[in-house]
DNA sequence: TATTTTTCTTTGCGCGCGTAAAATTTCTGT
DNA sequence: ACAGAAATTTTACGCGCGCAAAGAAAAATA
């Protein structure tokens, strides 16, 4: 059981010649079965692994697929993360995973460093607003990218993400038809850009039901949105009177911090008569159902938005160039009925 | 403005060798001002970046840290990873981050691709008793590694940790002095060998104190722990009589998904006489300010723990050898008070 | 200024693999 | 069985940089 150093060796070794040892890797199903299994007996004799990088330094295309967050301390993007990087696995690619933790100069940063990894494309949720666009479009124009759930209009290949629409005028519609109309529940200046079409979305779904959007607009900034919603949300409802029964919250960290801020004064959520307030919200995110009390929300569709996701990264790597047009999809979401609202 | 290819046309642009730019990429600072001065000037000029993977091919040692952690969904090592993440990128590494999810197969893979990384050494927080023993023993001969959170007896250069004997201790004492002796809730079958720990200094701290420890164990598998605690949190407050007045939680999102049980059938969890009940738990992850109410906790050392971890890896691959004897440390946990106890 | 020390340049080899082209073998369908 | 297609082997070169050794230049010391 002599080491294996190199691919010539394990060619003699394995009985197969270096360059076909070299498609092997590349991709196993690109040589003959009778082959295959001549390498992989060999392979698993020996625990042989071609250099990584001596493999990828004169390779076009690496097997790597990038992927970029926000901020992989949000449940919302650790999940969708994790459900594109198996998406990834299962595809034979191999993920890596980067998140900006809400700094425009990191994000810019980890795309420095993507870019030396000659990834064969790149899955990337962008700040929004704070993002530099410029360095951004640059990055897009060398590397083959698919942005989802944050659009930089016309960046990428094609964007992927959720409709914003959507969520608002389900929860929207359900809030009025069963209660007292929302107030939104905001950010003065959100982290996110989905924040101002879901603004948008509720000014739209209020006027079209007749009814006055009223809209509370809190202050604070960064992403500990927990944090920031138990604040607005306690010189909200401090305030000599409760402004309406019910809020609906532009995301589920939002809520979450008004459901403790609602909890510590003593105001009772639920959708009972007895209840003082109700509360809605956007996103379902792993925790929403643990809330106290659990979340009404409008859950993505992780599912469709991951894989549509992927199938454009992946049909654009195999396409060699763009797809042509830049195409924008929004999934429909879909209002989970939990004890808050 | 041409492009730039390789480090020979570099040179050639910048007014410096080769081997002198070579040493400049590896570390800045190994080179004299003057001379960094001009490969900077000429860096911006040309945005040049060395070939990755040409770089890591012939070099021995790339400055590449891994860092492994069990489940990257939770907080807890979401914090965490965050933590070492940046002290990595202070000390002029670049960290590589890696979840096993919860799954052994998937965490020797990991260890697997690491190994083709040719890191300069890896942070690695085991799954525990599910860890495939062997396996890691093997790698840790190879690649530089030091444990942290999980110990595994004799693997790694060092285990850095946190002290469960001082975080229940502490919980402990504080419950019995300001109330009801606590029952210790657990799970059956621990993912984290943490709670193995913690379930014996709970029997240790109870019999210091001339108390009877008694021990709730409830069933489920995986790292779903907040489902985990409401269900057995369900069956263990549905019951005819409330068994204990205080209940202590092996750990923070065990502890969430019991006060949302409780919020459920209308139990109130407080450190007042009027509540039915007293909740505390360990980690303070960063949703248990949240809860509701907010959750009394112990809080590991984060700081010292990533601060610790790192230096020790470092001193281990200055050194360029193994530092002599596996040395362990645990810091000493910090009762955070809130509304639950 | 002479001497030592540090830093840099020159030269040149090698790493492990990608990849292309041509020659050879193996498989496929009829 | 045979032609054609497909897969594999042989051969050979190159990628971009690490690295080592020896000499040259610059900086520090005397």
């Amino acid at each position: 059981m002599t080491k294996i150093k190199n691919m010539d060796e394990f060619a003699l070794a394995s009985g197969v010649s270096r360059p076909t040892l070299s498609k092997y890797f590349h991709d196993p199903k690109s040589v003959r079965k009778s082959t295959r299994e001549k390498i992989e007996s060999a392979l698993d004799l020996y625990d042989y692994r071609p250099n990584l990088y001596a493999m990828n330094q004169n390779r076009k295309l690496t097997k790597t697929i990038g992927i970029v967050v926000p901020h992989l301390a949000d449940p919302f993007f650790n999940e969708m993360a994790r459900t594109l990087e198996l998406r990834c696995m299962e595809a034979g690619f191999s993920p890596s995973l980067y998140s900006a933790y809400g700094d425009p100069e990191q994000e810019i940063n980890i795309l420095d460093s993507l870019r030396s990894l000659k990834p064969a494309g790149v899955l990337f949720a962008p700040l929004g607003e704070s993002s530099n666009r410029s360095q951004i479009e640059k990055f897009c124009k060398q590397v083959p990218t698919v942005l989802f759930d944050s659009d930089i209009e016309g960046l990428g290949e094609a964007f992927i993400g959720s409709d914003n629409d959507s969520f608002i005028s389900q929860s929207v519609e359900y809030l009025v038809r069963t209660g007292a109309p929302p107030l939104f529940f905001e950010m003065e200046t959100p982290a996110n850009p989905n924040a101002q079409r879901r603004h948008d979305a509720f000014i739209r779904s209020m006027e079209q039901l007749s009814l006055e959007p009223e809209i509370v607009q809190i202050p604070g900034t960064g992403w500990n949105f927990e944090e920031i919603g138990l604040r607005g949300a306690h010189d909200l409802l401090s305030g000599p009177d409760l402004p309406e029964k019910s809020i609906l919250c532009s995301n589920d960290r939002l809520a979450l911090g008004f459901l403790a801020a609602a909890f510590q004064l003593n105001l009772s959520v639920g959708r009972l008569p007895s209840h003082h307030l109700r509360v809605a919200s956007n996103d379902d995110h792993p925790y929403s159902k643990y809330a106290c009390p659990s979340l009404t929300t409008v859950a993505h569709d992780y599912h469709a938005v991951a894989t549509l996701t992927l199938q454009t990264l992946i049909d654009r790597i195999n396409n060699g160039q763009s797809l042509g047009e830049r195409k924008e999809t929004r999934f429909q979401a879909r209002l989970v009925l939990r004890d808050s609202a």
